[in-house]
DNA sequence: TTGTACGCGTTATCAA
DNA sequence: TTGATAACGCGTACAA
């Protein structure tokens, strides 16, 4: 049937034979009693499986003690690692994970965003599609992280992705490739706008010709509906915005009988699934599930009345090459 | 800077000349006020961007408007839809999500679960590992709803695979294949013992024999790993216990250069990944995003007082052929 | 170091 | 239909 009623503060109290406040402050603030009080309470507390109300807490304290996540798909591979990260690092400092999920929308983000903004102490944002006023407003009202999006004054953790593209130029340059397509992601996202500025500018720095594909959403299934476009730019290689993009690629290219890497060299990025492909796709690596501990790190020290802007944390990246890259011209290209 | 503090309820009681209660039932019982009284408060609490505490309104009631999804690894891509099918379903039900990330650990698990328990009037508990007699006194204090695992008198939704698993043993069967190995997950998993007996019970059925390999967790590296002994098999077919480890057996059987489908035929489930293997891989499809909205709409109709124990939702599959079965004999096993 | 007493914002009970 | 008031469980001045 139904629960038995949790225990209270004042049962505790009472068992232990102190007062409420003292059971209060052997859990929030040991520091301010002896030893053996913390340690009678502590053991009476676990008899009693008493466990701290967070809403009496919250109401008390006008703290939650609860976290908000808001992705804009979590069916996404990049976000189930962030997300992961995120839930370690709150689970070590005892904190609740509220997750939001946007699917793509800026009017569900909004809406997310008002409902969850009172409920948690703050939010992480992850590939937001809102416009750069409407965060600002937003963290004036409560404190909030980005990740991957560039905007003064607003805390974020950034993969620098940028690098890791770089090192994929010259990595393909000296395979001796000298024409590059690259396929992007969303015009809005800060990343696709990284990306594909250090690939350009990579590129012409290798004196390697790039052109810049006509796409938005980093799929599978954009991935396959590229590959025309990609052979018929005569490029002997592509990176793509990231790696679920990069698989679809590889897909395509599969299906048309065209060999990887003798014919065509692929690229991914984010390294989700990169090592899942085929072949295994050389990619460009960063530790999502880092970012995701880096991002709630930094919520929590602000929430915790630290440092109310401090420097974004910038995490770094590598390629890792496996078989989806070789040299240019095994066939005739 | 921070936030300026947000309306009470009292504030907007004084502003619109009535009491506190009134306030109050204009929000949560507007049957019980005349129109008008209704029409006033809300105009007022609108102009002074009035929101209910959800904290105070917890602490008064008892319920949270929150419940919690526990998964064992979220980065397994069989959670993402469920979450996001629950995440839908809630939404609209204007209830908030937590979630809680067990990785693997019956520890963890048990933790986790006496913490959300508290903060959430509910809780799904998807790929549980801990023991029925947990699960059945957890379920004494909370309402809970069981996602692929089958215990009488919880209410569950499960997702009947062993259906579609028979029906990929008689697509094999159709193909010529007389001996099959099963690659199995977990041993605790109810979904793996629902798999590998109805594809016994069905291969024996057709006359086909069944080498069940020696596996335990569900993981690429793991379905790489597999690949000898089902070579040393000499089964002619493979099915996987779920998508990521019929990936990795394809990976592996790529490896060593066994081609796919006509060396040896493998199938997956859950259809998570296996379109995007290489060969796309036939496999048993199952409505992963609706198991979550049913457990999420299974929660929330127990949780708001109706049926204690639901009959368990049962979701069907259909098996998708691909490009990773054919028929036997093609390379003379 | 510990206890007393009040307030956090809301809903429920009871009375009007 | 509306109002006054007592909980809900906890944190924290303030007092001892």
């Amino acid at each position: 049937m139904s629960s038995r009623k949790p225990a209270t503060i004042r049962e505790i109290a009472r068992a232990a034979g102190v007062s409420t406040s003292t059971v209060s402050r052997a859990f929030s603030r040991p520091e301010m009693l002896s030893a053996a009080t913390v340690e009678t309470v502590r053991r009476v507390a676990d008899e009693l499986a008493y466990v701290p109300n967070r809403s009496a807490r919250a109401l008390s304290t006008g703290l939650q003690g609860a976290i908000a996540i808001i992705v804009s798909d979590i069916a996404n591979p990049f976000f189930a690692p962030l997300v992961r990260g995120i839930e370690r690092q709150c689970d070590n400092e005892d904190v609740l994970v509220l997750l939001g999920d946007t699917d793509e929308t800026v009017a569900k983000e909004t809406t997310l965003l008002a409902k969850l903004a009172r409920q948690a102490d703050g939010v992480i944002l992850a590939g937001p599609r809102s416009s750069d006023e409407e965060i600002t407003a937003l963290s004036e009202q409560i404190p909030l992280v980005l990740v991957n999006r560039e905007l003064a004054g607003v805390p974020r953790v950034l993969i620098d992705t940028a690098t890791g593209m770089r090192e994929a130029v010259a990595h393909l340059s000296g395979l001796g490739h000298r024409r590059l397509a690259y396929a992007p992601g969303p015009a809005e996202s800060w990343s696709n706008a990284q990306r594909q500025a250090a690939v350009t500018s990579a590129a012409s720095e290798c004196g390697i010709e790039v052109i810049v594909l006509d796409n938005e959403r980093p799929t599978h299934e954009a991935g396959i509906a590229l590959v025309p476009t990609i052979l018929e730019s005569r490029a002997t290689a592509v990176i793509a915005f990231d790696d679920v993009l990069g698989q679809g690629i590889l897909a395509g290219l599969g299906t048309g009988a065209v060999a990887v890497p003798d014919q065509i060299s692929v690229i991914g990025c984010d390294d989700t699934v990169a090592a899942r492909a085929f072949p295994a796709m050389t990619a460009i690596a960063a530790d999502i599930e880092l970012a995701g501990e880096q991002a709630a790190a930094t919520l929590l020290a602000v929430v915790r009345g630290g440092d109310e802007s401090p420097d974004p944390v910038v995490l770094p990246t590598h390629l890792v090459v496996r078989d989806s890259t070789g040299p240019v011209g095994a066939s005739g290209n």
